[in-house]
DNA sequence: TTTTCTGCAAATGCTTTGCATGGGA
DNA sequence: TCCCATGCAAAGCATTTGCAGAAAA
């Protein structure tokens, strides 16, 4: 079974579990979510859904994402700017790469994070529960254009 | 001479060059940024100064910090929920360790960055221009409490 | 004197919320 | 049937902007 089949399962799962109904609209953005190869926008969902359903509301897509990530099941990627971006693939903390031409989002492989979280809480007497690292750059592709 | 004079000296002095007038809301606000050992929000910068300046308004907090953000003299730390914090004394991307509690923010020391950064880039491909790396947890003084 | 800066208020843009209706279980 | 969920519109909130008057240089 694939992944995002397993995660998409996940959430729907996690959902009866708490008691929310299953509707189509929440379906519809579990499964966007569930896919999120791209870290998409809130934005994203909500033009992706509104094409075979065109009442789906922007109100719906917010509300959703609220709860799903009170389930622990989506990572939200915030920003200042209030581009914000989802993964649920990987509902837990990891570092992303993103362009700043292309707005692309990655996940890089890093694993020295655990180290650096304990020498940290170590240093200072904090007890280190979330973390948060980006890498912000340009890509190989917008790299060849000029 | 201390380290927030120096720092209150250079941004000043890049003002000058330039050639922004040096009025006296923006040296309050250059003033409380090149101190900020507690990196101070927006609200902070703006209440300080109102006490002795009862006229002082939000916007010229907000122009001043853009204008200073534009000479590369204070560090933003953006926030999606809108509770941004500024740094002038270290103006460059550093780690940053933040109380969910009392909302204190600090700088450990960390040095492993650089190499992160390096294997990063070397396995994407990315040319990496800047990051920003948050731990988030409870202080010391906030964990004796119950 | 010239040009930038400030203060005020209005505008913005994302997100949240109140309320009445609709639809899962 | 009984609540929870949805859609719509209005409200929130940090930040930005337009404009006229004030003040650096």
């Amino acid at each position: 079974m694939s992944d995002h089949i397993k995660r998409f399962k996940k959430i729907i799962q996690k959902l009866r579990e708490n008691h929310h109904k299953i509707t189509p609209q929440r379906l519809a953005i579990v499964k966007i979510l569930a896919q999120s190869k791209g870290h998409p926008s809130v934005e994203n969902i909500y033009g992706k859904i509104k094409q075979d359903f065109p009442t789906m509301s922007l109100a719906t897509v917010y509300r959703n994402i609220v709860l799903i990530k009170s389930l622990g099941e989506v990572l939200e990627l915030g920003f200042p700017d209030g581009s914000n971006r989802y993964d649920g693939n990987k509902p837990y903390p990891h570092p992303h790469l993103i362009c700043i031409k292309c707005k692309k989002i990655v996940d890089p492989d890093l694993d020295s994070l655990d180290d650096m979280k304990n020498e940290v809480a170590n240093e200072t007497g904090f007890k280190i529960l979330n973390h948060r690292l980006d890498f912000f750059g340009i890509c190989s592709s917008c790299q060849e254009e000029k």
